[in-house]
DNA sequence: ACCTTAATTAACAATCATTTTTGTTTATTA
DNA sequence: TAATAAACAAAAATGATTGTTAATTAAGGT
């Protein structure tokens, strides 16, 4: 995702509003390397914003992700995650605190893999997902 | 100029607005053959819409002449005429009366000239005008 | 040249028109 | 049952327009 500045700009170039709603879902997003559902951000967004409504959070992120600012996925179970970081990489979800995490290269330092590497090969949008066991967890 | 009604159309797609004030001014220019000046329009248009300004009559007779709606010349005095009718035609100003008429062939049926025609071969934006002497005041 | 006067334009804050966005409610999907 | 989308009236955002005031231009008169 873009600076939230560039962002408006490209929301006007576009003929669309800026509006605190979206603001504060922004800032939610920008440099948020936690992979949030829409809820997650709904949440999040309802502490500043209590106001602020669950359609107004969908339709925000569907809006981000036609603008190609943010990637849509599901990984773990029937809810789609968001990610700012639109640079093509995997990601890796921990079998057992269900956190993902970002696997840029072979694999991501961050994230220990088991020997046994169970390999998921669901294909989304030209990403793949793998199930690991975080250094946390392990 | 077009209908009203294709007008409107127009101003929308080059992103103008349609407002009251220049409905107004459209309408007391929609078949005028007065050519009239902008005070002319600035006091019809005042009649129904009393609180108009003399800057917005200026600025909607410009924003006409832009759009190619109205032909805009000066023939008699120091002061602008604005014409609806953008087909290519000449002007002739009663040297009596000062009204001006259209002539759209070589003299229109309308139009008494005298004899000894005084043309004045001002050119002005394509334009010829004469003077002559209208068959009222003849 | 200078002064008047009338026509037109410029600057700019306030208002308006219009389209987008929001949020409620209701549907759909899985 | 939970997540997401659709429909639509109400509200907000925003750029265009208006109107006030002040500046400019141009012509004529003294």
């Amino acid at each position: 995702m873009e600076t939230i500045e560039k962002l408006t700009k490209k929301l006007r170039s576009h003929g669309m509003k800026i509006t605190p709603q979206r603001l504060m879902i922004f800032k939610v997003l920008e440099n948020n390397t936690s992979h949030p559902s829409a809820e997650n951000v709904y949440k999040k967004v309802k502490r500043i914003y209590p106001s602020v409504s669950f359609t107004t959070i969908y339709k925000t992120l569907e809006t981000l992700r036609k603008l190609g600012e943010v990637k849509e996925f599901t990984i773990d179970d029937d809810r789609k995650h968001y990610d700012p970081n639109t640079s093509i990489h995997h990601h890796v979800i921990c079998s057992t605190c269900k956190r993902i995490l970002d696997v840029f290269e072979d694999f991501s330092p961050h994230v220990k893999l088991p020997d046994s590497l169970e390999k998921d090969y669901a294909v989304s949008g030209f990403q793949i997902f793998f199930h690991g066991i975080c250094k946390e967890c392990n």
